[in-house]
DNA sequence: CTGTTAGCGCTTTCAC
DNA sequence: GTGAAAGCGCTAACAG
């Protein structure tokens, strides 16, 4: 009973193989009642087709590859989630490759040219195994030209990019922009912002985004409510200290990340300055904690099921062929929580 | 240039096909200087093995099934991470399917028959595909038995179990008599629990791990200090509510999850109840934010990173067939935070 | 409507 | 030390 294939289906239902094939696939008109005996005896000897044959002899595995720089960074669960979304409803499968970045190489840049080593040798590692295309999954935007060569097949980066190649990324300026039009009519005028390391490309775009808000709205611009953080929530609270310790210090302050607005939010506590009545903060990437410290931390959410969506929907495209070009930004949301409020001393 | 084959090495560097899968695998002796010869070629070409054809006839596919019930739950990645961990060293690679339970279904149990379709033509695409053996990620520990049929192919669960099969869990018992133990060692004796729904496992192993040690300290079991919540935020603040209500109230509180003593730590702040130094309490799952609430939160990880390793090292054993059993329940760990701290009244 | 058959790209036995 | 050739389980001409 065991090793059931087409050839034992055709022998015990006294067809060829050929017509077990078409029954199976549909791909030719059966004589009903031929087929219904080739069902029988299918199901009589639970048959299971076998993809790998299928695969060799159509040149078409219905699989993708996907790397994850590390599955266990907190946004990329989601972002596989979304790939997922999108390949169930095609029938792609997913051939998952989890590079465990942060646990081999950890920050550690010098072991930079080991880690192309890993990536590239994934890239073949799934190529070997047929599959049609690659997602790429960053840990966090940066440039990865380069990094890899997949030989002319399909690629799409996300949470990360590369300039000789396809990617989905989010709009991380609006997302800024929009954090400050909302501080803006909830009444603030001076509006601080503690920013990530400035080598990063969000930290980047959110400032500018910031700027931009700042100037579309003839704010005030003062260098002093500009600070920069290591992404780290102890700089998020010596950070919060230096601006509440200014003269006249802001009555908002945009945070480019959770963890340092959850280091903000303690500085305030310790001060006795009342987050939100004293001061607003917003944070970046609604990570779980946002929702359960108190305040509970107003954030912007990053689109990251649409980001994997996108980036499987563009792969399929590019697979197919059909010069459909998926070229959607995603947007971030402003998750609304407590810690944002009107300024003590509305207006300007 | 496309699709070069063995055959195409073969012609090129003029010898037989068997010949370049000789120095492709190491399988056999080959002259130095044909073997130079054929890599040589091999280079030129751009040759990559196609590992489809190659399993087709070896009837291996070093490829194993993955089925997540949800990656987006916060302890599965984590479990995907040590599943890669052990798989990345003997060149196993993964299939991921992920059947997105949350998000299909919910909690709606009525909807378990198209559940179960979902896993059960997930594990048949799987075997279509060749897959060696499936570990099976639950989203918690539950009772699976009968739920799919892998028609004899070997399947591990974990973070869930069936009757029927090979199953990785963790000592939820012993976890939670650690931490009464642990609590007992600060000097605590009037020891609360706020448990989890009473139809869930762990909520049973942890009441034991409680009751056992609770009987071999000798200290009082008091039924009041006893009470079930529903794992939700909430149900933490109401019940920790009612036991600081309580005449002769509790001075330390085990909490069968960190959501659950994020509501305990919030109504001991609002009723003035200093955490630790009137209350400790100690949570399970060590959740991101347990780290970032203040004070942080003293809890219980779960070894879910070893039950990744283990579920594919059993599974791996199983498909060798080398009748090795892999038996290990792995244990979890405290996390020693600010939580806990000796009574204000110590000794008894 | 159905059957025969030539491969898909590789491994491996058997023969030299 | 090397080559010829038989398949692995399927699909899809091609031929009836």
């Amino acid at each position: 009973m065991e090793k059931v294939g087409i050839k034992d289906i055709a022998a015990r239902a006294n067809v060829s193989t050929a017509t077990v094939s078409y029954v199976l696939n549909g791909t030719r008109n059966v004589r009903p009642k031929t087929k219904e005996r080739v069902l029988k005896v299918i199901e009589e000897l639970n048959y299971r087709p076998n993809d790998i044959a299928k695969s060799l002899k159509s040149n078409r595995t219905n699989t993708i590859g996907v790397i994850a720089e590390d599955v266990t960074v907190f946004n990329v669960p989601e972002i596989i989630d979304g790939i997922n979304d999108y390949a169930d409803r095609y029938d792609m499968h997913i051939l998952l490759t989890n590079l465990r970045l942060q646990k081999r190489i950890g920050y550690n840049y010098s072991k930079m040219e080991d880690y192309r080593k890993y990536a590239q040798d994934a890239v073949s590692n799934l190529l070997s195994k047929q599959v049609e295309g690659i997602i790429y999954i960053g840990v966090h935007p940066r440039d990865l030209t380069g990094l890899v060569n997949t030989y002319n097949k399909p690629i799409v980066y996300t949470y990360c990019y590369a300039n000789d190649a396809k990617s989905v990324q989010y709009n991380d300026e609006q997302a800024s922009y929009d954090a400050v039009n909302y501080l803006v009519s909830k009444g603030h005028s001076r509006i601080g912002v503690i920013s990530g390391l400035m080598d990063s490309i969000p930290s980047r775009l959110r400032f500018n985004g910031y700027y931009k808000a700042l100037t579309e709205f003839q704010l005030p611009f003062d260098p002093q409510f500009i600070k920069v953080g290591d992404w780290g929530l102890d700089s998020g609270y010596r950070l919060a200290g230096e601006l509440l310790s200014l003269a006249d210090p802001p009555t908002a302050i945009l945070v480019m990340n959770d963890l340092m607005a959850a280091g903000a939010l303690r500085c305030a506590s310790e001060q006795g300055v009342v987050v939100p009545r004293d001061l607003s903060i917003v944070g970046f990437d609604n990570r779980e904690f946002s929702a359960y410290l108190s305040p509970s931390i107003t954030t912007v959410e990053l689109p990251l099921h649409d980001m994997g969506i996108l980036a499987m929907k563009s792969l399929a495209s590019m697979i197919s062929g059909d010069g459909e070009v998926i070229d959607e930004t995603p947007l971030c949301r402003l998750i609304e929580r407590e810690s944002v409020a009107a300024p003590r001393t509305a207006g300007k």
